[in-house]
DNA sequence: GTCTATACCCAGATAGAC
DNA sequence: GTCTATCTGGGTATAGAC
């Protein structure tokens, strides 16, 4: 089924970025040749399923990617650590939401495998918070809800503010959103 | 440009079930004239400009619905007013987000006054939430900051747990989900 | 392996009849 | 106002040369 070149591999990655800003059934697949400096019919002879099969292998690839929690900042409160992420996150969550984006609206179409495949992404990524969450808070059924609420709470900015550009309208950063949340969860209002 | 009419209506109506349900880059006008039960000519008699002048009316009146919060629950606490809406959300948050979802990823080729009609209509929810949040908040910029930051989990949630599916997965309702965070609001962990 | 050339289909759009 | 019929262009896909 076309097995691993420089070109194939630029095919995947152009593809996604294609993907990511525009999503998928806006994305044609001459586009994505004339991104990858080939033609379509260079494409179909390493995706012999067309653009479909470059939607599978971009989704394996985004969850493979997907770790962008694994360098969890080291601190000594959960307030702190939750000021860190959300100080840090800047630079890798806009990728990280930017494919859940797309992939949603994709997400009912897909093969079961591919769902699973996205989830697990998602699952991955709570996952790790969960286990930077859980070196603060004893109790293990709060560390979930409080990983699923910061992951929750974090796209929703992130989707708000970076991609319908509230950024420019209303006057809140990452950092001080972050800040925000961190100090609620720490004591409350 | 095509004055009111039971089918222009129509039109509008299903176009923007196609568009949250599909995206507007996979729905067709066939598609659309499908649903509606007309030709398309019959559609571009309405719609001079086609599908792009069916995008825009369709984001301004998604901009006219969006007053999901207008009916703020009545409460005596911060947190039981925060666990109501978490429960009540159910039933008109998911409109609200899928909206949300398919014009993200329209949004950067929308015309200045498009974006300008989405900004708002976010906007608007947000300050409808933060008129509710300030009946038990004196402070201005606190309530300010908690608007977002509910308005911001509830949309997370909202996206992954209903698009994505992780309510068959994970164990975790909207309900739970907005009584965790109304009692994290409340008096922190 | 990658290209040129091309087939085919469907999407967007419109002219003209009724 | 709404339809039938039709055009044009771009999208997916492939055969065959190099």
């Amino acid at each position: 089924m076309g097995e691993a070149s420089a070109l194939r591999d630029r095919i995947v990655e152009n593809a996604g970025e294609l993907f990511r800003q525009q999503g998928y059934a806006a994305t044609s697949i001459k586009e994505i040749a004339r991104a990858s400096e080939c033609t379509t019919a260079a494409l179909y002879y390493y995706f012999e399923d067309g653009k479909e099969q470059i939607l599978r292998e971009v989704i394996q690839r985004s969850g493979r990617e997907a770790e962008f929690l694994v360098h969890l900042p080291q601190a000594d409160s959960l307030a702190a650590f939750l000021a860190d992420l959300g100080a840090n996150l800047t630079a890798r969550f806009p990728r990280v939401a930017d494919s859940i984006n797309w992939i949603m609206l994709q997400y009912s179409t897909l093969p079961d495998e591919d769902k699973r495949t996205v989830q697990e992404q998602v699952l991955g990524n709570q996952r790790a918070l969960k286990g930077g969450i859980s070196q603060y808070v004893a109790d293990e059924k709060t560390a979930e809800r409080l990983a699923w609420l910061v992951y929750c709470s974090f796209l929703g900015y992130q989707q708000l503010f970076t991609k319908l550009e509230l950024a420019g309208t209303v006057d809140l950063s990452v950092a001080e959103y972050g800040g925000f949340l961190a100090q609620v969860i720490d004591r409350g209002l």
